[in-house]
DNA sequence: ATTGAATGGGGAA
DNA sequence: TCCCCCTTCAATC
């Protein structure tokens, strides 16, 4: 579920379920107990998110963080809720509706000097205006670091997940594991305008679709496929099968931990995207 | 009943 | 580079 365009349709849900009102906080399992005390009766003002992290801010300049990891999840629902089921670590609920969080990575009660340093150390989002890709461009360009893994580095670029990374490589023809000072600066445009153009698409459609017209399988008359995540990909998770452009296996390799994919063919060694 | 995998990330070595 | 955190679900015994 969550890269970054999950984490801004949960920030918009909050703002529109809890915004400009107090909201009731007790955590089920236990866990977070003594930050729900704090926040139970609270005015929720403003719900951001930045890249991954979800940054929710109450009266009283106290910030909810929370990040999901891999596991976490939220799920909404309306009141009255029902009792909780599982290991809820924090529920939230107001008159419109509730927000039960369970499995993160963080859940944790920020000041603001704290909201400030997550921030500073957190790279530009393609989902936030605020963003300015130059600043990924200064760490890439003097980078040793394969691109593939410089995409997942949260200080570099903020939101991208694996589904993300190895889709934007693939769409513009990018060898992951070329370095970051060896690519071009008009190549590196070219991905961080995709990643805004896809990651856009994913918060209003609230799934990963990469496929462009002209490969989707009406198009190309094959049968169609969608990841057990929820969208439309060319590389991600297909491993051994045949790319959807040029028919080559597609192949995978742990990289920093995580799996990659990519489309030997059409991303072939050192080549620089077009 | 048990194991493994999953769209993350921090910290130690 | 590994290990650990946390939770759920599917696959395997």
């Amino acid at each position: 579920m969550p890269e970054g365009h999950t984490v801004h349709r949960l920030a918009a849900e909050h703002q529109r379920m809890f915004g400009g009102r107090p909201v009731a906080a007790e955590s089920p399992q236990g866990r977070f107990a003594a930050g729900a005390a704090r926040l139970d009766g609270r005015v929720l003002v403003e719900a951001d998110a930045h890249g991954k992290h979800l940054l929710v801010r109450f009266d009283d300049d106290v910030t909810l963080h929370v990040h999901l990891g891999i596991y976490g999840k939220l799920a909404f629902g309306a009141v009255p809720a029902p009792a909780p089921v599982g290991a809820v670590r924090l529920r939230l609920s107001g008159r419109g509706g509730f927000a039960d969080l369970r499995g993160p990575n963080a859940c944790e009660l920020l000041e603001p000097g704290e909201v400030k340093r997550l921030r500073d150390r957190l790279g530009p989002d393609p989902l936030r205006g605020d963003a300015d890709p130059d600043e990924a461009w200064r760490r890439i360009s003097r980078s040793r670091v394969p691109v593939a893994a410089l995409l997942m580095d949260q200080a570099v670029v903020a939101g991208p997940g694996n589904i993300y990374r190895a889709e934007v490589l693939f769409r513009q023809g990018v060898d992951p594991m070329l370095p970051g000072r060896g690519l071009s600066r008009a190549v590196w445009s070219a991905l961080w305008d995709d990643l805004v153009v896809l990651m856009a698409e994913g918060v209003r459609s609230g799934r990963i679709d990469t496929v462009r017209a002209e490969h989707t399988p009406e198009a190309m008359g094959r049968a169609p496929r969608v990841d057990d995540h929820g969208g439309e990909v060319y590389v991600y998770r297909r491993a051994g099968a045949p790319c959807l452009v040029c028919g080559a296996e597609v192949r995978a390799a742990v990289l920093a931990g995580r799996n990659l994919f990519w489309c030997p063919g059409c991303q072939p060694s050192a080549s620089v995207g077009g």
